[in-house]
DNA sequence: GTGCAAGTTGAAGTGCACTTGATGTCAAGC
DNA sequence: GCTTGACATCAAGTGCACTTCAACTTGCAC
């Protein structure tokens, strides 16, 4: 019952399932932090693992480490969170996980429907219009949503 | 309606909206194949477009290039793959996808349900069950789904 | 038949997400 | 109080998926 009990990386990393290396990783690139002994050990409090089993989730469904930390610094570093805290996150990536969920369903889908069908005509594929996704226009169904259309490492036409 | 036009890498990246330097690295990789011409200059078929489609595709859910090779590799390399065989491979990622879409559903719902609910028992939440992934028991229901359960990068304990 | 964009290769560089190694300090058990 | 394993920092290394660079060649348009 008490809150107040602190664990070292060690014991988070077996917690949680990360390597220690990664967790004090995450802490330089700002996911994470801690609290220092006398010794200079680091200490975490029990939230921590509430918010590494949400960054593992985050990353699961392929979001950079750095879209997750802006999502966790939208929580109080100081207090723990709260059910809103929480929910609030959960609100906020709702609408991207139904985005990718529904790009998911296409693209199985279009699976036979698509790239199974023999039609040749590939430009109005509903798994990848890569014409449609260099162009900047708005018109047209999008068969795939955003999430699921990774912005095509450069392509050598678009220097921008 | 003659099928023998071949494309030049740049003609492909444009249409394919991948950039050439990524069409000669998949080359490389094992990915695509190309005929040359007399100069030694690329040349695809048309069916490349339907390839890099799918391998766009294939990244977007999450798959590395190696298992989307592996995938590809069931296509004939030498005539142009026919309904039956996209089919073949829509059929065997079906699975995959299925799995994906449900972790990704669990996700979604676990946001509000599990990460939102304010519990402090991380070891039976549906989200990110770490010390399971971690044991190999087949007990217990598995909320995330394998796909979206990524192998924690070699948790410390764990040296294999 | 020539000019020049588009193509070629190989080696090296990039960014992300970590891990590994070297070297030294801390703290809990005996 | 000493040993031992966990912890500390920092630099360098790793693997993937490409991109960039340098130096040179092709091939279509005029």
């Amino acid at each position: 019952m008490n809150g107040s009990e602190l664990l070292s990386v060690g014991e988070v990393a077996r917690r949680a399932g990360f390597a220690t290396s990664a967790l004090r990783y995450y802490e330089g690139a700002g996911l994470l932090t801690s609290t220092r002994t006398a010794g200079g050990q680091r200490r975490y409090p029990r939230s921590v693992l509430r918010r590494l089993a949400f960054l593992r989730a985050a990353q699961s469904v392929g979001l950079s480490l750095e879209e997750i930390r802006a999502a966790l610094s939208s929580l109080p570093a100081e207090r723990t969170p709260t059910k809103a805290d929480w929910e609030r996150l959960s609100r906020a990536w709702r609408a991207r996980l139904d985005e990718q969920i529904l790009g998911l369903t296409a693209l199985r889908d279009g699976l036979s429907s698509c790239i199974g069908c023999g039609c040749l005509s590939l430009r109005r594929c509903a798994l990848s219009n890569p014409d449609d996704a260099a162009r900047f226009d708005g018109a047209g169904a999008r068969y795939l949503p955003a999430a699921l259309r990774r912005p095509a490492p450069r392509p050598d036409g678009m220097p921008a």
